[in-house]
RNA sequence: CGCGGGGUAGAGCAGUUGGUAGCUCGUCGGGCUCAUAACCCGGAGGUCGUUGGUUCAAGUCCAUCCCCCGCAA
């Protein structure tokens, strides 16, 4: 088949990879080239790499649904259009282009977690549970009638980023058994319960903000979820600090002010949650590298330094 | 030239107005102990990121370059 990808970060890559070992002819669509980093280097999406890497064309539009976009599209004449991470709203035009119409891969069990961010959220929440879903896209935000479910458990120290690969594999293989579906005329489209629907914003920086009134495992699910990221941090003295992990932890030292800091190099970093301590094991100070928290002990002792 | 922090022992940090380079952990040796991540004693380990300059004297002051990181985008 003549299929239109639509996907831009890492989460695509397998699906697209799938798509291009099964010898479908192939054009890629994804944002523009964006400033990253400290020095704003103009990097392309990794969709786009793999594109370029295999000799796929690349069409790359601010906004597909707008004429130059949606013109392109047409020119292309997909058969089917696959979108995947793409980030990008699509018309109903563009959805009118491939007479097979569009299948979007998205990582939650819809219709939970529809929206930007629902790997994240998953964890965040502190669900044991997630998944795969291939769905028609259709106008609304992942509304779409679901093709196919895949389950997974999420892990008990699992993090969002290491969801993202397993689910981004996952997906892979519910897309390469959805289309075979599609191509048998076997697709079984049913609706979602929109009484069952819920949706997920986009993770902002904001979002890894640590509330200490919260409870350690609430705050243990926030740094798994949010990691890589934004991350989840708090403020030592003023200045940021990023926790990139953290472990349960039965110990009990004692109460103290929410947030105050305690441990040593031996037994390690633990904070004050609103329900007990949690231990720290990993973590960045504002200029300085990410370490584990034994090593950030040794140079800066807890005393009686409190977390806000 | 977007704003800012930093490069000192294997690791994480301190080093005041320039004057013999310290702390915690680790490591090595010894001791105590039924035992230990505990405790006690002792030792090793650093051309203080680069290059140049000021000075009787530079980790510290000046200049240059390299590298790391936080924020913003």
């Amino acid at each position: 088949m003549k299929i239109a990808f639509l996907g831009t970060p890492e989460f695509a890559l397998p699906s697209l990879d799938m798509l291009f070992q099964s010898g479908h002819e192939l054009g890629v669509f994804t944002q523009p080239d964006r400033p990253v980093g400290r020095h704003a280097v103009l990097t392309p999406p990794p969709t786009k790499v793999y594109a370029m890497e295999h000799g796929i064309p690349v069409f790359q539009f601010e906004k597909i649904r707008l004429p130059e976009g949606l013109e392109a599209l047409k020119s292309f004449a997909p058969d089917l259009m696959v979108t995947a991470a793409f980030g990008q709203i699509l018309s109903a035009e563009n959805l009118t282009v491939p007479k097979c119409g569009c299948i979007n891969v998205h990582g939650s069990l819809l219709p939970k977690y529809r929206g930007a961010a629902p790997i994240q959220w998953a964890v965040i929440n502190g669900e044991t549970e997630t998944g795969i879903t291939t769905m028609m896209t259709d106008f609304g935000m992942d509304t779409g009638d679901i093709l196919m479910v895949e389950r997974v458990t999420i892990g008990e120290n699992e993090t969002a980023g290491d969801l993202f690969e397993r689910l981004s594999v996952l997906g892979a293989e519910t897309l390469k058994r959805t289309i075979a579906a599609l191509e048998a005329g076997t697709l079984v489209r049913t609706p979602q319960n929109e009484l069952q629907a819920t949706k997920c914003p986009m993770l902002k920086k904001e979002h890894g903000r640590i509330d200490f009134n919260k409870t350690a495992r609430d705050i243990h699910n926030l740094v798994r979820g949010t990691n890589p990221w934004p991350g989840a941090y708090a403020l030592l003295d003023g200045e940021p600090l990023k926790i990139h992990a953290t472990r349960m932890s039965e110990s009990d030292l004692g109460s103290a002010q929410l947030g105050s800091l305690k441990g040593d190099a031996k037994t390690g970093l633990f904070v004050l949650c609103q329900d007990g301590w949690l231990e720290i094991t990993e973590l960045q100070a504002s200029g300085s590298k990410r370490m584990s928290a034994k090593d950030f002990v040794k140079g800066h002792p807890p005393d009686s330094k409190i977390l806000a």
